[in-house]
DNA sequence: ATTGACCGTGTGGTGCACCCCACAGTTTAT
DNA sequence: ATAAACTGTGGGGTGCACCACACGGTCAAT
């Protein structure tokens, strides 16, 4: 069992990041002591902050973690992953049509003398 | 001269928008009546209104707009849109990296069994 | 027992690009 | 003159993913 300190040391997360992770349900601690409201992580914890930290590089939102974690078992992580794929791609087809427009109206730009 | 409510229907742009756009001076009304403070539009606001826009649609931010109204001709705005080209193709490589994770992922998951 | 390090709670703030609302003054049409 | 339609101002709120306090209670070590 680790403390909040401890624990985001462990994980290159903020205390910060894992009181709002807690709050929003995304990573909630192990165990906290009714007495203090203490939180304490323990190994599981830390698997699923690993987990949370590789998710948010690959570009997932918090909602979308939540998804993932709301999936008790992680039988459907690979759909999860597809899934997101599938809107980076759409997002990078918005872009593109953004820098084709950008390219549409640079050479109306050169060609009426805009 | 236009009134706020009837500009906003010229050009689509709400009157909540074109109070924004004011108030953040990317499109200041053409003359504001100091005894009411209405604000009065022009047929060069309407020039620039349509060049806002298309280029929002392009992608731009405010700020970005912002730097290119700041050039009072237009004689950079092809500067700009090179600029703002290159800003897209940064985020779709970024796109591109975190597809590409995904599916390094994937990949370890099938081989490795996660 | 005391001190210093730690903890939770609650609140406010960040940047983006607006939207919405109440209030009060103004204009326009009748 | 009166009423309907319009206007500005100021403020608050939205969603995202946190960060930064200040406060008071608590824990660990001495």
């Amino acid at each position: 069992m680790y403390k909040i300190s401890e624990f985001a040391e462990m994980t290159g997360l903020t205390k910060e990041t894992l009181r709002y992770y807690a709050e929003v349900k995304l990573l909630e601690p192990a165990f906290i002591d009714p007495k203090n409201n203490y939180k304490y992580y323990d190994d599981g914890s830390y698997f699923l902050a690993a987990l949370l930290t590789k998710l948010r590089k690959l570009g997932f939102t918090i909602q979308e973690m939540i998804s993932v974690m709301e999936d008790e078992s992680f039988a459907n992580l690979e759909k999860w992953l597809l899934q997101k794929r599938e809107k980076i791609q759409m997002q990078m087809d918005e872009l593109q049509a953004q820098m084709e427009e950008i390219d549409a109206f640079l050479n109306s730009g050169k060609e009426e003398g805009l």
